[in-house]
Parts: C-alpha cells; sequence; structure tokens
DNA sequence: CTCTTATATTACCATAAGGTTATATAACTG
DNA sequence: CAGTTATATAACCTTATGGTAATATAAGAG
C-alpha cells in the first residue's frame, strides 16, 4: 500500500486508535473493544498504522500487543512548522515555553 | 462536502498548493500552471479548501486571486501537541526559542 | 489431542475521491 | 456588440478506501 503519513492520519479510527494507545499499550481485542469496528477492521488499520511506522507490536501469547511509536509524525510537525510563524509570534513562543516550565 | 481538515490535507496537490499560497497570493491560473492539474482540477481543491477555512478569494477583474487562511491548521497543531512531548522534551524547547530569536 | 481464544488475511462490496472533458458564467478588449 | 480570457460547475469515469463476513493460523487451556 505505501500511504502517505498525511492519509494514514486522514482516517479517524486511526487518530482514535493512536489517542488510545498514546496513553498506553493495548491488545488487539481492546482496541476493537473501544471503537467501534470489526476485528478484521481493526486489524486493517493496525496494518497501515504499522506500515507508517507508526506503532509496533509485541506478541504476548496468543495476543499481540500494540504500542505507539510518534517518530513518523515529526514529519506533520515539520511541515506545519513553515504555518506555525502565522499563528505563533515570538511572545506566543515565550508563552507556551514557560507555560511548560510550570508544569 | 463537509470535509475534515485531516482529509483536506491529506490530499498532496491541496498541501502543494498551500506551500504556494504561503508565499504569496495567487491567481486560478497560476496555480493551474505551477501543479500538473488542469484548470477544473485546481478549482476543485480550491473549492475544499475554501470550504475548510484555509484559503479566501478576492476578485480582481475576471481572475480569482486566492490567499492562505491558517488558522484551521491550528487543529492539527493542536491535535499533534499531544504527541509533541514524545519527542521534545524542555531542552528541545529552549532551542528553537532561542533558534527563532536569532532569525 | 480437542476446544477456545486471539489475530491476521482473504474475498468481496459500496462509496467517495480525484481526475478529465464539456459547458456555463462573467468580465475585460477592441 | 463579438471575441477572448478566467474561472466555476456539471457530468462522467476509474480507482482506492474502508467496511464486513468468512477463513486461516497459532497459541493457551483442559
Amino acid at each position: 500500500m505505501n500511504m502517505d503519513i498525511f492519509e494514514v492520519l486522514a482516517e479517524p479510527h486511526r487518530r482514535f486508535m493512536l489517542d488510545l494507545l498514546r496513553i498506553r499499550e493495548r491488545s488487539v481485542g481492546e482496541l476493537v473493544k473501544e471503537s467501534h469496528l470489526s476485528q478484521p477492521g481493526v486489524s486493517k488499520h493496525l496494518r497501515i498504522l504499522r506500515e507508517a511506522g507508526l506503532v509496533k507490536v509485541r506478541s504476548a501469547a496468543q495476543k499481540n500487543i500494540y504500542s505507539i511509536c510518534p517518530k513518523p509524525l515529526r514529519e506533520i510537525d515539520a511541515w506545519l512548522e513553515l504555518y506555525r510563524h502565522f499563528w505563533s509570534d515570538k511572545l506566543d513562543a515565550l508563552e507556551s515555553f514557560l507555560d511548560n516550565e510550570q508544569n
């Protein structure tokens, strides 16, 4: 298939699955329960996420445990970077930096 | 149509057109020349970008001049924010802040 | 072993996206 | 006005995507 990362993220279910995996790793079965998709549907999306390098799998008994692999998101981030100055001037940058410091 | 912003950006031609408009506003004709699409093809994508609020039009004689409207990109940025901590710790934040200062 | 659980793959289908050609519309030009 | 330029819309087609049911595979459990 060889899907572009932007296309991969265009699918709402896939973003949702990433949002779940962002919290903690999950088995396919868990993902099926939390999505409104059939098991093959989930597996299909997981395959696309895998091929995009956004998740990795680990086997535990019969279960396949998926976890997030966020590196490829940097490509999106890099593209956005070209536009970020439109809404974030230097003051904003300082603000958000200080905000992060407080947490 | 009512397309999600992630879907809107999934199309490479549309990202390319935004990349052009990011530099400066352009007429439809100019965009046609710089893309490898027919004029209706370009108009179709422009419509989608318009409906997503990513570009705005201004008429000058028979020409329609399109310019960028980057606000909706914040939604992408906000989603990415949830993942950014994976690769950007506070040191990175300081670095990029200082980098921006130098320019 | 046999059964159950867990997941991936296959086959198939419906829909939507993206492209093009043809056409409508509208505004300059001479 | 008649003709040209600029753009949008309509109609149409092809393909890819995303969904499901059915099936294969593989690993526990008893």
